[in-house]
RNA sequence: GCUCCCUUCGUCUAGUGGCCUAGGACACCGGCCUCUCACGCCGGCGACAGGGGUUCGAGUCCCCUAGGGAGCGCCA
């Protein structure tokens, strides 16, 4: 009893609260947005807070976080990390106490009184003798009266499921289409813990049912469970939302993603300055794929085109190339009021933003955008073109010396001589009457002149990359121009003092 | 061990029996765009895991092999 079409679609996003959320997280989320917001649906959070050892507070609130920097807005859900009877497992009891006793009253479900120790030597033994480890139904025929009698004596006791031998489960995988398991490969599994606590196959799949999720895009590991949710939820009369299983996303080495391994986690991605919607574009490709490619999309494009039946079997690889030419061309598209604010958030780019006068910004922008990747990037160039001090590196010194004093004169007074309004084609091109010299031999001493500046954190020659000396060159004052022209030609005089001293 | 899943260029992928001498994107290499880097444009390199079938015809269907993965928990 799975549900059909043509109702508003509901997905949701359930994660437990033992980690940071990484990419691997972060795309279920995402494709489980994207499908909602695709159909004109809700987006909901879960938080499965059942395991009381892992669980910790601090993660449900670093993953809102993440989640909203992400820009995946849930319709329905938390409000903060204080647990609520809601959206936190935990706290749900209440809802799951009737559907325990509905289980037992209709004998779907049994007392199981296996010390974890027996079930532990259980496994051990089948394993050894090549079969598979599963439980071998040792308390499923004890007898309801007696078992109850044990647990009023405060025995204790998890409630297991009795899965129906010889059955096969039929369900249409959203993502692998059809499936069919044969239940007598499932072993009766736990519903409830001895502690009181739901488990995980049922407080899932229950939870799901009551909250109205039509569809459930989660990880590939969860593939075999869902025979078992779909007997269990059929076993207490509620509806089975639809599921679709997404491949593994695996890391650049083609290892699975762990918690572990911070460095793809996403506030680690943060920190190094990615945009949300790099991560959000490089992430609607792994493992799906656009009829029509939307290109660099904010989520709303992305929803557009996506489409479950499009998601791949395969595991998918992330390629931080990849992620980096998303970041590229997304910042390639933000406005420079954009720019500046993920600038302002960031140690690094705040330096920048401070550096350059806000007047200027657009432009600095305009000339800079180009070659930023991360924040740092930008700092160097606001530092350069808006430096105090005036200080050339060796390779900008060698570039001067090469060119000569007689040539830094010449665009000295090439300069001077233009007429207020000319551009930098009319002062090149009278440097180039003046020198007779042309491409790179005219602008490689013009760009070391004026870029060749020492700034902190850049390695020596950094100037001789970066945007073009035109655009650079607009954002000066004429007074900056003559004063860096000015201190070119001191330094190469120095030079030439030097050279004859020796 | 058992059950299930997966396998197209370096990476993400298109491809649902003829439109495939396998297309695109990213990466890489080369060229152009009056300096460099980037952008843009043009071009190049580059893949159907292997073997058997079925078929007039297979990347597409079936079987086997190899490789990878998941599940079999009082973890989610």
């Amino acid at each position: 009893m799975q549900k059909q079409d043509r109702e508003p679609i509901r997905t949701r996003f359930a994660p437990s609260p033992t980690g940071r959320l990484h990419l691997g997280n972060a795309r279920t989320a995402l494709f489980n947005a994207l499908l909602a917001r695709h159909a004109g649906g809700e987006f909901l959070l879960r938080i499965e807070d059942t395991d009381r050892e892992r669980s910790r507070r601090e993660y449900v609130a670093a993953l809102l976080e993440d989640l909203r920097w992400l820009g995946l807005a849930w319709d329905h859900g938390p409000s903060g990390a204080e647990p609520d009877p809601d959206w936190f497992q935990s706290r749900r009891e209440a809802h799951y106490a009737p559907l325990y006793a509905r289980l037992l009253a209709t004998g779907a479900a049994y007392w199981c009184f296996c010390t974890e120790a027996r079930l532990a030597r259980l496994r051990q033994r089948q394993r050894a003798a090549g079969r598979p480890p599963r439980y071998d139904g040792a308390c499923a025929r004890l007898d309801a009266a007696d078992a109850e009698r044990r647990r009023a004596a405060g025995e204790p006791a998890v409630l297991r499921f009795r899965v129906p031998a010889g059955r096969r489960v039929r369900f249409e995988d959203l993502v692998r289409g059809p499936q069919e398991v044969d239940t007598d490969t499932l072993g009766d599994f736990v519903v409830r813990r001895a502690d009181g606590t739901p488990a995980f196959l049922f407080a899932n799949a229950v939870d799901d049912a009551l909250m109205g999720i039509t569809h459930v895009l989660r990880g590939e590991d969860h593939l075999s469970n869902t025979p078992r949710q779909l007997l269990l939820l059929a076993a207490v009369g509620l509806e089975a939302p639809r599921y679709g299983h997404l491949p593994l996303l695996v890391d650049a080495a083609g290892r699975p993603l762990s918690k572990r391994l911070g460095s793809l986690s996403l506030d680690a991605l943060r920190a190094r300055g990615y945009l949300p919607a790099a991560l959000c574009n490089h992430l609607a490709r792994l493992g799906h794929a656009y009829a029509e490619d939307p290109g660099p999309a904010d989520l709303e494009a992305l929803a557009r085109g996506f489409d479950p039946a499009r998601i791949g079997r395969a595991p998918a690889r992330h390629d931080p190339a990849r992620l980096d030419a998303w970041q590229k061309a997304v910042l390639e598209r933000l406005d420079p009021g954009a720019v500046r604010a993920w600038l302002a958030g960031h140690p690094e780019g705040r330096r920048a933003v401070e550096r350059v006068p806000r007047a200027r910004w657009p432009d600095f922008v305009a000339a800079v955008r180009g070659n930023l990747r991360f924040p740092e990037d930008a700092v160097r160039w606001a530092e350069n073109l808006f430096a105090e001090a005036i200080a050339y590196d060796a390779y900008a010194l060698d570039a001067l010396r090469a060119a000569g004093c007689d040539f830094l004169d010449a665009a000295a007074e090439a300069l001077s001589a233009l007429p207020p309004g000319a551009g930098f084609r009319d002062w090149t091109g009278r440097v180039a009457e003046r020198t007779g010299r042309r491409g790179r031999w005219l602008f490689q001493p013009l760009r070391a002149a004026l870029t060749g500046i020492q700034v902190s954190g850049a390695s020596p020659g950094y100037w001789r990359q970066g945007p073009e000396l035109g655009r650079l060159w607009s954002l000066w004052e004429r007074g900056e121009l003559d004063r860096r022209l000015e201190a070119a030609r001191a330094a190469c005089r120095h030079l030439d003092a030097m050279r004859e001293r020796t």
